[in-house]
DNA sequence: TTAATAAACGTTATATTATAACACTATGTT
DNA sequence: AACATAGTGTTATAATATAACGTTTATTAA
C-alpha cells in the first residue's frame, strides 16, 4: 500500500522546478527562480531539497552539487542510484539499469562493511557532444 | 618506463598531511595544518590538491568534499575509484577490487554513452560502528 | 647560455554552497 | 484544550571553492 506522499507548499514548488529542468539545478539557481514565489532564503531551498531527497523524488549529484528529478519509478528512495554525466555538456541522465543495481547492491567490501546504500557516476561524453 | 614524479614543494606539503591522516581531510583543514609552513591561502591548497588528483595520488571523496590518500597503486590516475564511507564514524577505505573496476569500466551506457571515468561511494557502517 | 615557455607560487578579493538559530504557523492526536 | 510534529520565514554566518593578477622558478629549445 504506497500511500500517495503529500508534498508541502514549499517542497511541490521546489520539485515542480527541478522536474521542469532539462538539467541538473544548484540550489542558488532554483532560489533565484522562486523567488517570484515568495521563497527568499537558501534555508527554504535546502529544506525541500532534503526533504525531497528523503523520498526519492529528487537526487544529489555529488560531484556537481546539483539536484535533478528521479526518473525512474522503482528508484527505492534513493538507496541505490547510478548517473551518467557528460563532461561537456554537463548533461546527467540517471541510470536504471537491474543489473548493474543487483550486481552493486550485493557487493559487499571484505573488510566487514555492510552498505545500506551506494551512489555510482560515470563520466564521459554524450551521443551529442561526442 | 613509469617515470617518478617529482613533487612541487607544496604539493608535497599537502601529500605529506593528507597521508598521514587517519580518515579524510578537509581543505580548509588542511590549510590550518600548514600555516606553519607558510601557506596561507585556500588557493594554495586548491591548486595542490588538483595536481595531485590529477596524478592520482590522491582522490577527492564528493560526497563529503574531502580528500584522501590513494593506497592502492594500481589505480590508474582516479580513472576508476570507489569507496566504502561510514556514515558513523566517517571512516573511508579505498575499494580496490579487479572484478568490480573490470565490470564497472566495461558497463556501456545504452543511450550512447562512452565513459572514461567512473566514482563509486558506498555508504554504511564499518566493523567497528556496527 | 640565453631567450622563450610552462609550471608553480603568493596574495587579495570574491563567489558559491550550506547550516545555525530562533520565533512563528499549521496540522493532526490524545 | 493540550500536546506533538512538521513546515515556514528570517537573519546571520559558516564552509567550500574560484577569479584575477603579478612574481618566481623550473624546463625546453634556439
Ligand atoms: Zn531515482
Ligand atoms: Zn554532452
Ligand atoms: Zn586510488
Ligand atoms: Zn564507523
Amino acid at each position: 500500500m504506497t500511500q500517495v506522499q503529500i508534498l508541502s507548499r514549499n517542497q511541490q514548488i521546489v520539485l515542480d522546478i527541478i522536474e521542469k529542468a532539462k538539467g541538473p539545478l544548484k540550489a542558488y539557481s532554483i532560489l533565484f527562480n522562486v523567488q517570484k514565489k515568495g521563497i527568499n532564503a537558501p534555508q527554504q531551498i535546502y529544506r525541500a531539497l532534503d526533504k525531497l531527497i528523503e523520498m526519492g523524488k529528487i537526487h544529489k549529484i555529488e560531484s556537481k552539487n546539483a539536484f535533478v528529478a528521479c526518473r525512474s519509478s522503482d528508484c527505492e528512495i534513493s538507496k541505490a542510484t547510478a548517473f551518467s554525466i557528460c563532461e561537456s555538456c554537463e548533461m546527467v541522465d540517471e541510470i536504471s539499469d537491474a543489473k548493474l543495481s543487483k550486481y552493486l547492491s550485493s557487493f559487499n567490501h571484505k573488510k566487514g562493511m555492510k552498505f545500506k546504500r551506494f551512489n555510482l557516476e560515470f563520466f564521459g561524453l554524450c551521443k551529442k557532444c561526442k
